[in-house]
DNA sequence: TCATAAAATTAGTCTTGACTAATTATTTTA
DNA sequence: TAAAATAATTAGTCAAGACTAATTTTATGA
C-alpha cells in the first residue's frame, strides 16, 4: 500500500485520534513516534498531498475518509497477527506487539480476512482492543478504567491501555489477565492509590497511574 | 538482523551459490535481483565490509560462514512462511512466494522455530524445496529432472526449480503438482520437446525448457 | 596479437526519511 | 499587554539504496 513510514504515521495519528477533543499537534505526533518534529511537518506535508490526511492550523490533523480507512486496515492486520502470535505460536502478551509492528506492514488483497477466518473472527486483541470488522466497522473500545469504580465495586478486566511490556510483565506478576475480576476495597486519598482484591485474593495496593490503565467491563 | 536490501542479497547470492561450479559475478546478482550492477558492486562492498561476503575477481561472490548462516535463516523463514500461508491460510502455490517475500524478513529471536513447531516441522515447501533446520542443516535438494529421464521410465514430481506465477499456472493447467507421477512417452530428438503421460492419463507434449524446471523423485 | 565486445567499476545524481540548528509563530504568564 | 516559553516551520545535512553515464578492466575471436 504505503511506505513502511507512511503506514506507521497513519497508525499513529489514528491512535491519537481515539482521545477525544485531543488536538494531533506536529509535537504529539513526534512524541508518539518517538521521531524529531521537524520530521514529522515533512510527512504532514506528503501525507496531505496524497489526500490521507488534513492539516488545520487550528483543528490539528485529522484523517480523510481514505486515510481513516487505511488507518483501520493496518490497526486490523496489527491486532490479528497479535492473536496469531499468541494463540497459535505460544508468545506471550508482553512479546507480540513488537513483531505484529512488523507483520501489519504486510500487504496483500486478501491476507488479513484468510487470517481473521483462520483464527475464527476473534472480536478483541489480546490486550482487549477491538480488532475493526473487514468492512471497516470498529467495535466500540473499552473506555471505563479501574479508577472509575466506587468503594467495593467489583468488575472484570476488559483491556490494557498500556500495551508496554513493563506495564504487562507487571500485570503477570500480579496474576492479572484479560477477564480477571478487581474488587475495589479503598481508594487512598492522599495520592489515589487503589487497594485491590484480584480473583478474590489478599489486598494489594497499585497506583493512579496504574488505575487509569485498566479498562474495565 | 539486517536492511530488507542487505537480506534479499544474501539470499539472492545464497540461491545462486546453489548452481554447482557457477560463478557469481555483479551480473549474476543484479540479474537476479532485477537490479543494475552498479548498485550490486555497492552492495558488494558494504556486504564484505560486514564480512558476510567475500569478493575475489577470480572466483566470484561467495558467503562467509557466518553469511551462509545468516542466508540460511532468511531462507528457512521464508519457506516456512510459504507453507503457513499455504495450509493455514488456503492461498495456491502461485499466489505464496511474494507474500513470503516480505515475510522472511520479520525479525524475531524465536519466531521461524515456533512457527515449525506450529507447521509439524515440515520438511519441505509448497514448492518442494527443503526447510532449513533450526540448526542450520539443509536438506539436500532434489536435483535430477524430467528431461533426465529415459524413454518410458516414470517418476514422480517431487520439486519445481522456476516458482513464477506463470509456469505455476501452467502446471496447475495441466493438473501437474507435487507428487504427480509422470511417464516419459517420447523425446522430440529435433527440439528436445517432450512427450509425457500425466497421472496416466493421455499424452501431452512439453517443451524441454518446461522440463528442465521439474525436479524429479 | 590486437580490436572489439562485455563486464566491472567509478562518479555523480535522486528519493526517502531521518536529523540539527536557526528562525518564525503562537501561547503563557508575569 | 509585553516578555518569556513553547511550538511550528524552514534550511541545510546525512545515510541508504537505488539509478545513469562514463570509464576502466577483462575476455573473446579475427
Ligand atoms: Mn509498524
Ligand atoms: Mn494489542
Ligand atoms: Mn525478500
Ligand atoms: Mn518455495
Amino acid at each position: 500500500m504505503y511506505t513502511l513510514s507512511e503506514e506507521n504515521y497513519l497508525k499513529s495519528i489514528y491512535r491519537l485520534a481515539q482521545q477525544p477533543n485531543f488536538k494531533i499537534t506536529p509535537t504529539a505526533i513526534a512524541e508518539s513516534l518517538g521521531n524529531n518534529p521537524a520530521s514529522v511537518v515533512d510527512m504532514i506535508r506528503k501525507l496531505t498531498e496524497k489526500q490521507l490526511i488534513a492539516y488545520d492550523k487550528k483543528k490539528g490533523v485529522e484523517l480523510t475518509q481514505q486515510g481513516l480507512k487505511d488507518a483501520v486496515l493496518i490497526v486490523r492486520r496489527h491486532r490479528l497477527w497479535e492473536v496469531f502470535l499468541l494463540e497459535k505460536l505460544g508468545y506471550h502478551w508482553d512479546e507480540i506487539h513488537d513483531i505484529a509492528e512488523e507483520l501489519e506492514h504486510i500487504s496483500n488483497a486478501t491476507l488479513a480476512d484468510r487470517l481473521d477466518k483462520f483464527l475464527g473472527f476473534p472480536e478483541y486483541d489480546p490486550h482487549g482492543d477491538p480488532i475493526p470488522k473487514a468492512n471497516g466497522k470498529v467495535p466500540k473500545p473499552f473506555s471505563v478504567t479501574l479508577t472509575d469504580l466506587k468503594m467495593g465495586e467489583s468488575c472484570r478486566v476488559a483491556a490494557v491501555r498500556d500495551t508496554s511490556s513493563s506495564f504487562l510483565q507487571y500485570l503477570q506478576k500480579l496474576d492479572i489477565g484479560i477477564g480477571t475480576r478487581i474488587q475495589l476495597i479503598e481508594k487512598i486519598s492522599f495520592d489515589n492509590s487503589l487497594v485491590i482484591s484480584i480473583s478474590g485474593k489478599e489486598n494489594t495496593t497499585v497506583s493512579q497511574k496504574f488505575g487509569e490503565n485498566i479498562l474495565i467491563d
